[in-house]
DNA sequence: CTGAAAGCGCTAACAA
DNA sequence: TTGTTAGCGCTTTCAG
């Protein structure tokens, strides 16, 4: 069977105290038994066991990671960046997709609270807030990244959203587009996207149309159909700010199956930046996240907060990005003359 | 503190042992002691620990899924199903990304085997022979998913390359393509593609050009410098079939970048129906993995193995589907003139 | 500098 | 049907 600290001990020649004393260095040794240890440990290809050592309180090195949606691609990579942090700093990360479904959010989370896990990092679209409140009513570390809740006290990274989508809105308009609309989903990072989007358009002087605010499920087809009943107005817009990638993607499609050309006769842009903005045709201007440093970011504060290390709860804005491709232009003559 | 199994027994009058068996129900108890043990747990809120039940040998009910980057959509829809089939089951899993890099397979499997994982799910591109020898020979289960290593005796589930690749190249003759090109990545899997590739050649009486197959890393830039080289030779395909989405996306891009048109000058199919081959434009034509099939499988194959309800290893081999979307149609005549 | 021993929370014989 | 008890592998005082 697997080698355990007693083989180690015996081999050595010395007591399990020690062994596990230099297999967590601490205490003082002397460097010829270290060296001793050391050795027989290689030569047994002896693992210490985790479940061993969090029985006895110590951490697991295993952190819960809630998302909406694994298969999302934003997810994805923000999945992927926090995965690699933990790496570097040793700790691993079990995945759980809730769709948004409280019920699934319950059960992984005390699933995973069971398991002993050292903390959470939830992911945009956690929405059962009493899990989260339990969570720190048992003093278990959590921290959220790109959503906050502002009822929690809780460690907090999101982009600026309100930012994000008055840097869209500003693009827009600097390209000279007078109706432009908006498409977001019902969450609080969409209304702060929106709420940039209007200070932009007050702020040139444009009036803000109700009309041109629609609200849509985040998916490709959401946005198609949100894309077609903007496009039905009898005063359409000649360009569309979408809330996330997705909705962009849907947006584009709705659009050029109406045989117009983007960006030609409405221009799109979109948010996140994800790997859909480079494979789609036109590729998608859009307002980048900085999804890596995020993923490393909410992981550190979250390792902090395991270690003790800070009290403070912080709640941190990072800047986003106007990322242009091909599928923001001015609004062409005829557009603009067919539809003022 | 949290509650442990004394507090249960104590409460409810029994003895732990008594707790033990309504947790895990078995051994025989009396209906009454178990509906109030089970109510003291309910009260107490009272969570099983699973450091504490691994110890004792049981399972950890966690598994280790590696995969070369879920950052890839392809990978992150199939870690998606494997994760849902895990969470109906009760199984946690715990993502690596590996980059294909031998080190951090080799880290990540030994890091999960010290937190006593039951199993590992290893995806395609997992090189690292010796460590699955090396997991093998301490019976831990292992799994591979689109991925197999012939010389390794391990359950493996994959789609029939040699199939969809067959598929694939007749769907571009049956579109009287005559001059088709196949852009494969350095793996088994690709190598099947290709010979099924070739094998519809031959068949219909095609002759196998060598120049009109080429190796490329699987990645957008690496296809769009395949078609390149494609396109630049003095008798250019009139149809590529690239081995998996991610190259056919950027089979696209180079296509468009010289001012022809997909799919009327240049047919393109893919490989893997990703969310890519939807959000493309043209929209991709490919071929289609059950994706979703394939991670419940697998997930069941392991378990099976974990709880040793069966001996004998398998091989599964799933059959691929052709979805027809608009990135190819018959070559324009133009084309076909000019260049015959 | 090193070791003995008492747990951590749970399971699984074995008794009763 | 229920309880006693001996571990599982490791950490951590506390002595030596």
């Amino acid at each position: 069977m697997k080698a355990t600290i007693y083989d180690v001990a015996k081999n050595a020649g010395v007591s399990i105290a020690t062994v596990s004393k230099v297999i967590n260095n601490n205490g003082r040794i002397s460097d010829k038994t270290r060296k001793k240890v050391l050795k027989i440990m290689k030569d047994l290809d002896y693992q210490p066991s985790f479940a061993a050592a969090a029985l006895t309180g110590k951490r697991t090195n295993t952190i819960g990671l809630l998302i909406p949606d694994l298969a999302n691609p934003f997810f994805a990579e923000i999945a992927r960046s926090i995965e690699d942090r933990g790496h570097e700093l040793g700790v691993s990360v079990v995945m759980c997709s809730t769709d948004k479904n409280k019920e699934k959010e319950e059960k992984y989370v005390s699933l995973l609270v069971r398991k002993s896990v050292d903390g959470f990092i939830l992911a945009s679209g956690f929405s059962n807030v009493e899990v989260v409140e339990d969570l720190l009513k048992k003093k278990i570390p959590v921290a959220m990244i790109a959503q906050d809740v502002p009822t929690l006290l809780v460690d907090t990274l999101s982009v600026d959203d309100y930012k994000g989508g008055y840097l869209a809105t500003v693009h827009l308009l600097s390209l000279e587009h007078k109706r432009i609309a908006v498409i977001g989903e019902v969450a609080r990072s969409s209304d702060d996207r929106i709420r940039g989007y209007k200070e932009a358009l007050q702020q040139s002087g444009h009036l803000v149309h109700d009309d041109y605010i629609v609200r849509s499920e985040s998916s490709i087809e959401g946005g198609r159909k949100a894309a077609d009943h903007l496009l039905n107005q009898s005063n359409p817009p000649t360009a569309i700010f979408a809330c996330n990638d997705l909705l962009a993607i849907g947006v584009i499609q709705a659009v050029q199956a109406r045989g117009l050309v983007v960006p030609n006769d409405v221009s799109i842009i979109g948010f996140d930046n994800t790997i859909l903005a480079t494979t789609s045709d036109p590729a998608l201007t859009t307002i980048a996240q900085p999804i890596h440093e995020m993923g490393q970011f909410i992981m550190d504060l979250l390792i902090q907060e395991i270690e003790g290390k800070k009290t403070v709860k912080r709640r941190m804005l990072l800047l986003p990005e106007l990322v242009v491709r091909n599928s923001t232009a001015k609004p062409s003559v005829s557009v603009e003359k067919q539809l003022t």
